[in-house]
This record gives C-alpha cells, sequence and structure tokens, in this order.
RNA sequence: GCCGGAGUGGCGGAACGGCAUACGCGGCAGUCUCAAACACUGCUGAGGGCAACCUCUUGUGGGUUCGAAUCCCACCUCCGGCACCA
C-alpha cells in the first residue's frame, strides 16, 4: 500500500463519540425492556442486590464505583440465562435531612425528594439496568407503615420491650447522635453546651434471643473478615456466674448478694478485690458515708466518658472503693469493693471479682492502688516466683496453686469442679455471656418511622390498631430553631384518643432507628405496592435468599447483622421461612477524595460523575473503575488513567469497524511479525481468544474486574498487531472481535451494543442486543499451548529460562535444562546435589552445595 | 485502646509458596502532520558496566523453606468499625 492510500483509510472511519451513542442504547433498553423481571418466573432466578444509597445530596463517583460493576455482574449473569432481578431504592430516612431542616430551614422531606430526583437521573447515567418498577422509598408511607406493622408483630411475639437506657443529651438541642458529640469535654456541636447522660425509657427488639445462632454462618457465605468480626462482635463467652456476698460493717448489715461473672472460675482463689460498674445498682446502697462524696463524683465523671475511652487498655486504671467489704464464697475472705469505668453496667452482671495475678487490667488496677496480687496458677516449680505482670497464658503443665483442695488441678478441670461445688448450695452456677447487647431502636427525632404506640393515663403503653395504620408524620414541621424532635411540641399529632378505652393521650414521639427500614427493604422490592402485607410470602420463597448482595465493608457488624436479626424475627412471626437473608456478601471497597477522606460536599472533596460523563461517556468511567484496582480495595480517587481507558475503546472501535486500516508510526505495519506464517497467526490468534475467554469468565465470577479489564486490553493489542495484514480477513480475526465484545459488552454495554449493531447490519443477521445474547464457550482444545517456557533457577537463583514442548517428562526437561548454556555457566562445572522440579515442571531449581 | 484490613516502580496496581513489577498512567524517543492535537510504534524499577552481563529491590527486624512479596513471630504506618452518620 502506497501513504496516500494508507491516510484514506485512517480518515475513513467516525471517531468513537460517545455521548452521540449512549442516550440513544439506553432508551432502546428501556424500549426492549431490558431491566425489567418477571418475577412470576423463578426458575433461574437471581437476586442481585446492591445497597440502596441514601439520598445525601452528595452524589459522587462513590455511587458509580458500588453501582456500575454490580450492573455488569447483573449482565454477566443474563448473558448466562439467569432471570436477574437487580432492584434498587432510595434510604431516605435519617439526621443529614433534619440537619439540612434545622440549618436551612427546608422540609426534610422536600430536600429528600429533590435529593432522590437527581440521583435517580444520575444513575440512570450509567447505564445501569436497575428494575426501577420497583423501586422503594423508605420515607414514603407505603413503606413505613410496614416498619409499624411489623414492631406491632414483635411486641405481640414479646420481642420488642421497653426499657430505660442513658443518651447523650444536651439542653438546648435534645439527644444527641455520636457524631454530634464534639471535643474531649463533649459539648453539643450545635450550641456548644456541655453533654451530659439522661435516662430514658426506650425500646428494645430482643435480638439477643438469637446470639447463638447467629454464630452460624453455614447458610450466609461471608468474606472471612466479617465473620470474624461479627463473630467477635457477638462475642461469646463461656464461664460461670458467681454470687459474693456482702460483710457486715458499721453502716450495712451485709448478706446482700453480688453476681459476678466470670470465664475463669478456675482463679477465684485469687480474687482480692471486687469492682462495680459505675452504674450498678448496689453502689449506691454499699457505698459508706465517708465515702459517699468521693464515690458519687467519680459515678458522675464516669457518666460523661465513652465506652472506647472507658475500655482503653492503655490508660492508667481509677476507680475509688465504696468503703465496704464482699466475701468471697471460697474461702470466707473479706476483700474491699471498688467502683471503676473499666466495668461497664452493660456486660455480664456489671461486677466482676478482681483476679490481678491473672488479668492484666486487674493487675494494673492492683498495682496502682497496692491491692495484694496471689497466684493460682502455675507452672510448677514457678509458683513463688515474683510477677512483674499479670499471668494469662495457657499452658499444657500449668495447675491451680493456692486454691484449697483443688489445688494441682489443671485450669479446666478445677474451675469446672469449683463452679460444680459452689452450685451444690446456689452460690454459683455455669454461664454464657455475649458482648451483642438487644437492640435500642427509639430515637428522640423526627425524620424516621413513628413508633406506634400511644400513652394512656389510665392504660398505660397501648399499641396502635392495624387498622389505624400508618402512624402518619406531620408534614409541617417547625423545629424552631432547635435540635429538639419538633414531634414533642405538635399538639395535633400528639393528642389522640386512647384505642383501649377512648380516653385521653398521648402519642410516642420516638422514631425508628435507621437500620430498621435497611432490615428488610430487599423483601419489599418483590412487592413494592402490596397493600395487606408487608411481604409476598409466595414471591420471597421463589426469590430469597437475595443470591449475592454488595455493599461497603464499612457495614460489616452493624447493617449486616442487624438484617440477619431482623430476618431471623421475621422468621419467628411466620413471614419468612428462611434463617438467612442472603446467600452470599461481597463488600467493595470505598472511594475516597484525593484528600484520602470520604467524598462529602462539606469537605469540598467530591467528583461530579456528570462532568466525566460528558467528557468521556459513562462506558469509559464504568470501564475505569473497574480497571484502578481490586473492587474490595477503593482508595484515593484520581482520574489520572481515565484516557489509558478511553484509548482502550477506541482501538476497539477501530478494530471493529476498520480491521484492514493501518496507522503511520508502526514500521512493521501491515506486515505479519517476522518469521510467522499467516496459518500460525491465525492459530495464535485463536489461542489468544480463547485464553482471554477463560480467563475473563472466571475474573467475573469472583469479581476480579481490574484484571479483567487487563485482559481485554492485551486481547485488543494482539488484535491490532494483526490489522491490516492478511489475519483480519479471515474467519478466526471475525471469531477473535466477536468474543472480544460479548466479553467487553457487560463492562461497557454502549459502545459494544454499538458496534455489535453494526457488525451484524452487516450481516443482515436478525437480533435484538449483544445483552441478550448467549456467553460464549472457551474451545478448550483451540485454547491449548504448544511449548512453555521454564525459568531455571541455581541456589533459588533465576539463571536461564528453557522453551520446551507442553508434553515434556520430567527426566527430558531435566536433560535439556541442564544442556543449557547459561545453566552450564552458573554450575561452572558443579554437579548438582539436588534438582527440584516445581509444581508439574513449571520451575526447576538446581541445588549446589559448597 | 479493642476488632478487621492494607503497605510492591514516579503513580494506580499484577503475581498470593516457584520468572517480582502483567495491564494502565506518567516520562523519553520516533512515525504521521506545514505545525500542533489525535492516533500509532519502541524504550522505561534502582545501581554498576562500552557490552555480554552482574548486584540490589515488595513498610522494618527476625524465622521456616531447595525457593518467601506470598507462610510464622515481633514492630511501624495508614484505612474501616466500635452499637444515635449511613
Amino acid at each position: 500500500m502506497t501513504q496516500t492510500s494508507d491516510r484514506r483509510e485512517r480518515t475513513r472511519i467516525e471517531r468513537y463519540d460517545a455521548a452521540s451513542i449512549e442516550p440513544r442504547w439506553q432508551a432502546r433498553w428501556d424500549e426492549l425492556g431490558l431491566h425489567r423481571t418477571d418475577l412470576s418466573d423463578t426458575r433461574n432466578a437471581y437476586y442481585l442486590l446492591t445497597m440502596y444509597p441514601y439520598p445525601s445530596g452528595d452524589i459522587h463517583i462513590g455511587h458509580w464505583y458500588i453501582k456500575t460493576p454490580t450492573d455488569a455482574i447483573a449482565r454477566f449473569q443474563r448473558m448466562h440465562g439467569r432471570n436477574v432481578f437487580l432492584p434498587i431504592g432510595f434510604d431516605a430516612f435519617g439526621l443529614p435531612a433534619e440537619n439540612a431542616a434545622i440549618k436551612n430551614r427546608v422540609n426534610p422531606r422536600e430536600w429528600t425528594m429533590q435529593n432522590i430526583a437527581n440521583m435517580r437521573r444520575q444513575l440512570r447515567s450509567m447505564g445501569a439496568t436497575f428494575d426501577w418498577d420497583a423501586e422503594v422509598v423508605t420515607c414514603d408511607p407505603e413503606y413505613y407503615r410496614w416498619n409499624q406493622w411489623l414492631f406491632l408483630k414483635f411486641l405481640e411475639a414479646g420481642l420488642a420491650y421497653r426499657a430505660k437506657s442513658p443518651v447523650d443529651w444536651c439542653p438546648n438541642d435534645g439527644t444527641l447522635a455520636r457524631e454530634q458529640v464534639e471535643g474531649a469535654d463533649r459539648h453539643c456541636w450545635r450550641c456548644g453546651a456541655q453533654v451530659e447522660k439522661r435516662e430514658l425509657d426506650q425500646w428494645y427488639l430482643r435480638v439477643t434471643k438469637y446470639a447463638d445462632e447467629l454464630l452460624d454462618f453455614s447458610e450466609i457465605e461471608f468474606p472471612d473478615p466479617v465473620r470474624i468480626m461479627q463473630t467477635n462482635w457477638i462475642g461469646r463467652s463461656e464461664g460461670g456466674e458467681i454470687v459474693f456476698t456482702t460483710a457486715a460493717s458499721d453502716h450495712h448489715p451485709g448478706g446482700e448478694e453480688i453476681r459476678v461473672f466470670t470465664t475463669r472460675p478456675d482463679t477465684l482463689f485469687g480474687a482480692t478485690f471486687m469492682v462495680l460498674a459505675p452504674e450498678h445498682p448496689l453502689v449506691e446502697r454499699l457505698t459508706a458515708p465517708d465515702r459517699r462524696t468521693e464515690v458519687e463524683a467519680y459515678v458522675a465523671k464516669a457518666a460523661t466518658e465513652t465506652e472506647i475511652e472507658r475500655l482503653s487498655a492503655e490508660r492508667d486504671k481509677t476507680g475509688v472503693p465504696i468503703g465496704a467489704d464482699a466475701i468471697n464464697p471460697v474461702n470466707g475472705e473479706r476483700i474491699p469493693i471498688f467502683v471503676a469505668d473499666y466495668v461497664l453496667g452493660g456486660y455480664g452482671t456489671g461486677a466482676i471479682m478482681a483476679v490481678p495475678a491473672h488479668d492484666e487490667r486487674d493487675f494494673s488496677f492492683a498495682t496502682r492502688f497496692g491491692l495484694p496480687i496471689r497466684r493460682v496458677v502455675a507452672v510448677p516449680g514457678t509458683e513463688d516466683e515474683p510477677m512483674a505482670a499479670a499471668y494469662v497464658a495457657h499452658s499444657a503443665d500449668e495447675v491451680l496453686v493456692n486454691s484449697g483442695e483443688y489445688s494441682g488441678l489443671s485450669a479446666d478441670e478445677g474451675g469446672r469442679r469449683i463452679v460444680e461445688w459452689l452450685a451444690r448450695d446456689g452460690r454459683g452456677r455455669p454461664a454464657v455471656t455475649y458482648r451483642l447487647r438487644d437492640w435500642l431502636i427509639s430515637r428522640q427525632r423526627y425524620w424516621g418511622t413513628p413508633i406506634p404506640v400511644v400513652h394512656c393515663e389510665r392504660c398505660g403503653i397501648v399499641p396502635v390498631p392495624e387498622a389505624d395504620l400508618p402512624v402518619l408524620l406531620p408534614d409541617t414541621v417547625d423545629y424552631a430553631g432547635s435540635g429538639v424532635n419538633p414531634l414533642t411540641r405538635d399538639e395535633a399529632f400528639l393528642n389522640v384518643a386512647c384505642p383501649s378505652c377512648g380516653g385521653p393521650a398521648r402519642r410516642e414521639t420516638d422514631t425508628m432507628d435507621t437500620f430498621i427500614d435497611s432490615s428488610w427493604y430487599w423483601y419489599r422490592y418483590l412487592s413494592p405496592h402490596k397493600a395487606d402485607e408487608p411481604i409476598d410470602t409466595d414471591m420471597a420463597e421463589g426469590w430469597t435468599p437475595v443470591e449475592q448482595y454488595t455493599g461497603g465493608a464499612e457495614h460489616a457488624v452493624m447493617h449486616l447483622l442487624y438484617a440477619r436479626e431482623f430476618t431471623k424475627m421475621l422468621r419467628d412471626v411466620g413471614l419468612v421461612q428462611q434463617n438467612e437473608p442472603w446467600r452470599r456478601v461481597f463488600n467493595q471497597g470505598q472511594i475516597l477524595g484525593l484528600d484520602g477522606e470520604r467524598m462529602s460536599k462539606s469537605r469540598g472533596n467530591v467528583q461530579d460523575p456528570d462532568e466525566l460523563v460528558s467528557r468521556y461517556g459513562a462506558d469509559t468511567i464504568r470501564l475505569f473503575l473497574m480497571f484502578m484496582g481490586p473492587w474490595d480495595q477503593g482508595g484515593p480517587w484520581s482520574p489520572t488513567g481515565m484516557g489509558g481507558v478511553h484509548r482502550f475503546l477506541n482501538r476497539v472501535w477501530t478494530i471493529a469497524l476498520d480491521p484492514h486500516g493501518v496507522e503511520p508510526g508502526d514500521p512493521d505495519a501491515g506486515r505479519l511479525p517476522a518469521g510467522e506464517s499467516e496459518a500460525a497467526a491465525a492459530i495464535a490468534l485463536r489461542r489468544a481468544a480463547h485464553k482471554t475467554l477463560r480467563v475473563v469468565t472466571s475474573e467475573y465470577e469472583s469479581f476480579k474486574f481490574n484484571t479483567m479489564v487487563a485482559h481485554l486490553i492485551e486481547l485488543a493489542n494482539t488484535l491490532m498487531r494483526y490489522r491490516g495484514t492478511a489475519i483480519a480477513g479471515r474467519p478466526e480475526w471475525d471469531e477473535a472481535v466477536r468474543l472480544l465484545l460479548l466479553m467487553l459488552a457487560p463492562a461497557a454495554p454502549h459502545i459494544t451494543e454499538e458496534l455489535w449493531s453494526r457488525r451484524l447490519a452487516a450481516t443482515g443477521r436478525d437480533w435484538s442486543s449483544i445483552h441478550r445474547e448467549r456467553w460464549p464457550a472457551v474451545d478448550e482444545t483451540a485454547a491449548v499451548d504448544e511449548t512453555r517456557e521454564v525459568p531455571v533457577q541455581v541456589n533459588g537463583k533465576l539463571r536461564d529460562k528453557v522453551v520446551v514442548p507442553a508434553g515434556i517428562d520430567d527426566a527430558e526437561l531435566q536433560r535439556r535444562v541442564l544442556a543449557a548454556p547459561k545453566v552450564v555457566a552458573a554450575l561452572a562445572g558443579r554437579q548438582p546435589d539436588r534438582v527440584v522440579v516445581a509444581g508439574g515442571g513449571r520451575l526447576v531449581n538446581l541445588v549446589v552445595r559448597s
């Protein structure tokens, strides 16, 4: 070819222009109903769930990072004949809407609905195949009424109850969320007032009932870290509950029981003091008159601290003696009682026996207060050694010492026997404790689901009858410049006739934790408008547990655990028949701003996707987000590299539409690689295509999108090398291009649809969409390599590589390795002492001593 | 502090007991162009050497192994969660 004809070839085809093709195909997919799922057909049901977004108004590239690979999974599964259901909705209740309302005097509903409208538009611009017919918006009464309905069912079943519980309280702004308490001095973020604790009557769900069941992960496939974190969060501990009694003193007759939980009943003889949590009810009663001032001051101070501070193993232990003693049930010893903040009221019994010799926290406390440390577990021969730290290690030959008749027994056996002994006369029993607490669902806020109960002067707490649901949130809301829940001032909302006696009553003003909303929304997607029940039981039976759930790792313990608890509650009131909500969960990483912080409008580090869409098109962004790293990793956002992915799509465009053109710049353009025949090149291209198909298929299945894209780029680069040669006219070329487009289709749906339509228009074949094609099958015979390269090491160092036929045996491989020139040089006449042929001949290591 | 995760070229990352740095970005050189842009081709971890080639390198320090980025122990740094942000 002459240079002039080259130039003509180059300019002949039009350029890839995403903006002109993407909206057209999105409209076409809507017409085709690509995204709509026939839920009545459950034969090949594949329920793909992505965590629904909070409509914060901070719409940023992070949403694309979460959603577009999920869409690729949906399209990939559809190409495998699965009936995929990919719904979307909005987690629309919550604190940010109220903050915006207080600050800018906008109505939370209006603020939320505006954000939702904008997010809908943006989510559509991704080209994602969400089934919008199934959309759920949690602040819609059509949704939250069922939170209320479910609450009533739980109340009836004894799964909901009311108890006192402390909140962080600001005198001006009411209850504060953790993020609204600022600084070491714990002041209110809005008014700066000192935050205090206040005890309120609040609603709980009895989820600890499921603690043991939640530790069983056999029906749910979590990433290992999530399973481990949930296991630790539930925190099952086995041990004993031991009854200590108080000793008589000047101010107290004694004989009062103090129950403690311990995981180490074997160390009971080493208990030299006792500690009550500041919240423990006995503190008030047992404190000696001359200790009262100091104890009360300490208790008040502890109330201002966070649990994280109190549990810190690093800081110095604090506490005060209350001026009373307890009696150790195993030896009748009087031991002093302290109150200290490192013991929590909400864990175990809120009281501990302190064994400084065998517990690190007790040891540092005892050291600080000069309390006796008595060793009761030791490896024989070491029992009299001085202790510089608590001995907590477990060793097979350690035994109990200084423990009366139990001395000499192993710790396990001794502990068991001590509990058995105490149990005989009711002074102890084997016991299990969990770190998991019941779920506090009350929120003193407006923007949430009203808890459907009424407080009647005569009848007490009365559930709202089912027929009266929903209890609607009033639309007009006046915050009056304060964070205090406006429902508490809304007389029209508050005043109601008691459903039981008809007398005057007040509505409950607390609303529900928004984690309630997110604990069952995937069931509602299946029947979002069902008017008589929250969940369509038949539909749930056919479509759930959800096949695959994707979402952020930041939800590992809270949302992902609450939802499991809730599912078990739904099961126990007869609404679903399954134990777990989802079969498999994948946690993708989080996209941070360039500054490494979470993206938010207030930080000014958000990347607006609209701008990128108009510059590169949705396909480039989708592909770049998948390519930038492993999906479970996330990381700081940087658009550097977007151009590389865009160039790749340009090459795909060129390959598909202009196979015979050549570019200037390559001196060998239009010629096959030196020494490669046309037949050999055709086989090589076919091999590359099918090897790519094999690896790309498994990468889609395991969500390894970054290497999936890398492999597609490699195949495109291979095709580019053959462009303009005789290969480009052969069926192997057409097959490779066809496979490339099919493999790329789930990730870059618009450009592949465009190229597919153009290629098929030329052939006259009947088609509707590349996204309705079947995923191609690997031709394994085409994917086989004829030769392979074997690296050769001498003493673990790479010295040479030999190319050998694929089917060679080890003896022949060794012969060739030892004949390789660089190997001969490296051996320098020495004989290898050992020849290691690794992993079926993948590598050879020659070991030479001396 | 506790629980979980991650540290690899100038940058994003690949390899996860067997060739460290695939793929991409950036950089350098070139083809095309009057020129630029686009596109395309080649080179590109560090140090040494004219070269063939040699030495070093996966947060730090130890260990296991014929062989370690990968497994084990200790430490450092960063990220997520810690129950009222979602």
